[in-house]
RNA sequence: GUGCCUGUAGCUCAGUUGGAUAGAGCGACAGCUUGCGGAGUUGUAGGUCGGGGGUUCGAGUCCCUCCAGGCAUACCA
């Protein structure tokens, strides 16, 4: 029917929904009756084993032994590259960006994720044909460098890593160090204000402090007043409002006073919820033992910090100017502690699988940066604004509604920014190399930026702007709640590895005491890591992972170790039963599972689907179809191996069925290899 | 304010260009090994698919609207 009415044109510039409805009113039956017409025509032909009409649809089953013995062939010739399309059987050459780690930082469990997403990306695509060129991007210069090199320099000269820590991870310690001496005043402030806005005990007793000190007339009149007003009010306090700014240090330990009363106090009853499930004062998001515990933190150094913040600041406006003008002996300090930060990069980078056709250093692209700035302005796409190079996109496109903002390019003090860099950079990977399609795997909270990036270049007149493509993927948060280093909470990816890698060897010493030290350490290794790249992998990229530790490192149910187990017993039958592949491919015309059970037909059926998802998770960038996919494929092995004898079953059925398994052995790999995730044989 | 994302079982999540009775895992409870590995497996319990409209023969899926939460929004990366 649809055939005759495109043939007659009347299926022509309508939306398919109308086609559809254009078709239904045409064919005047109803399905189940079209269903019963169509099953007794094609049952007619005799060529498939079975044909039925159920609630409008039509069930055709095939003869098994024909369809099995054709796709368990094509398994065992692709072997590994089972459901890959030819390599670059697609015209595209495509460049992917991601993994972009930084020096003098220690990388964490966010981080994780982007590599996972990146590697098994790159996979997918090339595996769905495309040329694909996988880079990344590493933060060797910029703020945080500048941070870590001042402090390295100031406090630890000479110093050397104890023990047998890297000294990449010791120069990570140092950043963080670095970071929490600049931020004091900000992390103090901003916990004051949150005590304030959040514990109204606290505010009436810090308040009645206050008071009880101006009398005693010790300190500044018009300080403590400042501070009573933002108190009772709970507003914020700000430190350019204060005479004396070191006023706070005085306060301090009568804030630490009331604090440890609150948390010593037994916990209030719970504040009785009224009948219309209103309560009045937002939800506290600290509790009294964590508000001690954050002022504990901070009260380390509170007196010995805080009245050098604004010189160590000062300091490192100065160090950056080292940088910009290249001085010397900064220049090799840089370089030589940039070798140790490179030395961990590449072992994490070893260890995740991620290797990479050209890395891209932001230190290599501030000179051309600058210069796109300079043109940018010359030409009068981008402008001075405060003293700031800025560029106007909404102004330049003409747009009324406020879409892509304004987007700094340069620092006004003249150091260069991210989107300084990243402009350069953009518009390096297509001159440079001969690329169709650039992506860049960050984290979505930059979508603005790149679509700002984009749309500059697209100003400038650099057309392939627009096959930029960001894949975007939401945070990592624990349990407990968003990832901040200023809470120093975020777990560092060194930790959780060594965490997965640990579990994972108590697991298989337990599991399997018999194998050789060396092969438990290797599984051990497959499978700690492949759990967690499962679970980096196993979550829509829209959709935020809350870290646990302790589910990530459970290895039951949805999760990698149950697919290599799958694998791993597809394995043990294979050995029982000596055959070749080769063997086994020989016996294929002669193939006879006699009566197929239904587990047998799907699970052949799930063997089938591989190319077909792969081509959809490389289209989509998603390698969640093939976490999918995977677990499906192991589940449907395992109810297979359960309803279906293998070994003891009578031949010729037993030859099928050794077919079958080295089959799904096949894919079980191919696919977890796909995802960058180890297929052990024992484990 | 504006833009983007999310809302499906107690919890964590799948759900294909709209298509058959909405599925897994975890947790809970009750079973399975005289068979190729029990990191397995069977069963039970658990659902107003955030609410309300609309389009359609048919909506978790598409459109509108409202609610709730998250992210972004000029010198962070």
């Amino acid at each position: 029917m649809t055939r005759e009415l495109e043939a007659a044109g009347d299926l022509e510039g309508i939306s398919k929904k109308e086609a559809r409805r254009t078709v239904n009113e045409r064919v005047g039956a109803r399905a189940q009756e079209v269903a019963e017409r169509i099953a007794a025509k094609v049952d007619a032909a005799g060529r498939f084993a079975r044909v039925e009409a159920v609630n409008g649809y039509v069930n055709i089953s095939y003869n098994a032994n024909t369809v099995a013995a054709s796709l368990i062939g094509e398994v065992l010739r692709a072997g590994d590259r089972y459901g890959a399309a030819p390599p670059n059987s697609k015209p595209e050459r495509v460049m992917i960006e991601h993994s972009q780690l930084n020096t003098h930082k220690a990388a964490h469990v966010g981080h994780l994720r982007n590599i996972c997403l990146g590697v098994a990306v790159t996979n997918i695509v090339r595996a769905g044909g495309v040329a694909t060129m996988p880079t990344t991007y590493i933060g060797d210069i910029g703020r945080h460098v500048v941070r870590c090199l001042w402090c390295y320099e100031t406090f630890h000269r000479g110093e050397e890593p104890t023990g047998d820590a890297s000294k990449g991870r010791w120069l990570g310690d140092i950043y963080a160090e670095a970071d929490a001496r600049l931020n004091l005043r900000a992390d103090v402030l901003a916990f004051l204000h949150t005590v304030i806005r959040e514990d109204e005990v606290f505010v009436t007793a810090v308040d009645r402090m206050l008071k009880f000190l101006w009398r005693t007339n010790t300190v500044d009149g018009e300080d403590i007043a400042y501070l009573l007003g933002r108190i009772s009010q709970q507003g914020e306090i700000k430190v350019d409002q204060l005479r004396d700014e070191n006023v706070l240090v005085t306060f301090w330990p009568i804030i630490g006073d009331q604090l440890r009363a609150e948390a010593a106090q037994p916990k209030p009853p719970e504040p009785p919820i009224s009948a219309d499930g209103e309560t009045d004062a937002p939800l506290p998001t600290m509790t009294p033992e964590e508000r001690l515990a954050e002022w504990e933190r901070l009260d380390a150094h509170m007196t010995d910090w805080w009245p050098h913040v604004p010189a160590w600041e000062q300091a490192v406006r100065e160090t950056f100017q080292r940088w910009e003008r290249k001085d010397p002996n900064f220049v090799a300090l840089w370089e030589e502690t940039r070798a140790w930060s490179v030395a961990d990069l590449r072992s994490i980078f070893d260890e995740f699988d991620a290797t990479f056709d050209a890395w891209f250093w932001e230190s290599e692209v501030e000179d051309e940066g600058r210069q796109i700035v300079r043109e940018l302005l010359e030409r009068g796409i981008a402008e001075v604004s405060d003293g700031l190079p800025v560029v106007k996109i909404d102004e330049q496109l003409g747009l009324e509604h406020e879409t892509y903002h304004t987007l700094p390019i340069l620092r006004s003090d003249g150091t260069t920014l991210y989107a300084t860099k990243d402009l350069a950079l953009t518009q390096q990977k297509f001159v440079e190399y001969d690329i169709d399609r650039a992506i860049w795997v960050v984290d979505v909270r930059q979508s603005l930026y790149f679509d700002q990036i984009s749309k500059i270049l697209e100003l400038a007149g650099f057309e392939k702007a627009a096959n930029n493509l960001h894949l975007g993927y939401e945070f990592v948060t624990l349990p407990t709640g968003v990832i901040s280093s200023r809470k120093g909470n975020a777990p560092m990816l060194e930790d959780v590895r060594d965490e997965m890698l640990s579990r994972a060897r108590a697991v298989i010493d337990e599991k399997n005491p018999e194998l050789p030290a060396a092969t438990r350490q290797e599984v051990a290794r497959q499978v700690g890591i492949g759990a967690l790249k499962y679970a980096m992998l196993a979550r829509d990229g829209n959709k935020v992972i809350v870290f646990d530790p302790e589910e990530a490192l459970s290895f039951d149910g949805h999760a990698a170790p149950y697919i290599q187990y799958a694998h791993a017993r597809a394995c043990r039958i294979l050995e029982h039963a000596s055959v070749s592949d080769i063997d086994l491919a020989a016996s294929l015309d002669t193939l006879d599972f006699g009566e197929t059970a239904a587990e047998e037909l799907s699970l052949l059926q799930q063997i089938s689907e591989l190319p077909g998802v792969v081509q959809r998770a490389a289209a989509e960038y998603r390698p969640l179809h093939l976490t999918n996919y995977a677990f499906d494929l192991a589940r449907r092995f395992n109810d297979f191996y359960h309803a279906c004898p293998v070994l003891q079953s009578a031949e010729p059925t037993r030859t099928a069925r050794i077919a079958l398994v080295a089959a799904t052995r096949t894919t079980l790999k191919s696919s977890l290899a796909l995802l960058g995730i180890a297929a052990p044989e024992v484990m």
